[in-house]
DNA sequence: GTAGGAATACTCGGATAAGAACTGTCCGAGTGGGCGAGG
DNA sequence: CCTCGCCCACTCGGACAGTTCTTATCCGAGTATTCCTAC
């Protein structure tokens, strides 16, 4: 069990697209060359942060993708529920309910004390991720690795000359 | 992304064990049949909680499993970790080593800080699974429902008739 | 020289295959009990 | 009646398929640029 690949590709190409400014948007295979990514891959992820409200798409010749929101709106769990989907790690499948004493009509997912302690540990999991904005994160890479936005920038300006 | 299903049922076997007393292992045909699951599945995930040290296993013919450890000293974490495997839900598969600046000699799990906040969500989620104990499971269960013990004791010996 | 328009290059978006992991099943190795024969 | 030994039933353990999910790819719809033609 392990998180999809696209939530690594996701937060760092969120965290890119904050010191690109929202001018005007980035084409995914911009994006995608900037980590070697396969293109069209990125791009199914990409579709996701717009369904989720996270990213901005603009078709046609100069289009691309932007940021919906400002980074201070948007959290590690927003951006991992666009990818993952919003069901809990843990999934109770009611097993009580074929044990003795199990009623049909009983949701187990409310009264298992198994599914509940799960439960508790999804959410101590989500409120961390929940807690931590993408605007914490910039400031926090600004603060340790000064020279990363001027080398984001010229990075994406290189590949934008080809 | 999603855990294994074997997750639920090895702790819900795991506490049927706590209430049957280890005077003598219990076959897996008698721990599947309880909740109507496919034993040679369900035997699967027993030989990884042996390979833990989570139970213990006897061979032969009144063979089957019973608890290696006092419920105090098996936590929600251990049944998980037997399941699951050790790996953190997030992989950081260190991208920015194909970024501009990346060094193939730095290890980005340790310094890229995207990965430092998935990896303290991470370790949140297992410190809530770790401070809960099949023996606080047991007591809690035992408060909210008395009944269970002693129906779940029943319901064995009936298996056993067989 | 200027305006209009069609062709074009580049973009996103969803529909379509390959691979891996989870789920489920089967059969072999090993052990302990039960039955029968002999004393 | 008691003891010894063989046979058998039942157990765990790892090796073997089916199904779902993740990963990866391709092609169509749409738009802004750009070039060409006519005035």
């Amino acid at each position: 069990m392990r998180l999809s690949q696209g939530v690594e590709w996701a937060i760092h190409t969120c965290l890119n697209l904050t010191w690109l400014g929202a001018e005007r948007g980035v084409s995914t295979s911009r994006l995608a060359e900037f980590y070697q990514l396969p293109p069209a891959y990125l791009n199914k992820q990409l579709q996701s942060l717009v369904r989720a409200g996270i990213l901005a798409s603009t078709p046609g010749r100069r289009g691309g993708f932007s940021l919906a929101r400002q980074p201070a709106d948007i959290s590690l769990l927003d951006v991992v529920v666009a990818i993952e989907g919003p069901d809990p790690l843990f999934r109770c499948e009611q097993i009580l309910r074929a044990g003795p004493g199990g009623r049909p009509d009983v949701d187990y997912r409310e009264v298992c004390l198994v599914s509940g302690a799960m439960r508790r540990a999804d959410l101590a999991w989500r409120q961390e991720l929940a807690s931590r904005t993408l605007a914490d994160l910039k400031a926090d890479v600004e603060r340790s690795f000064p020279a990363t936005p001027d080398a984001t920038r010229d990075r994406f300006a290189e590949l934008h000359e080809r």
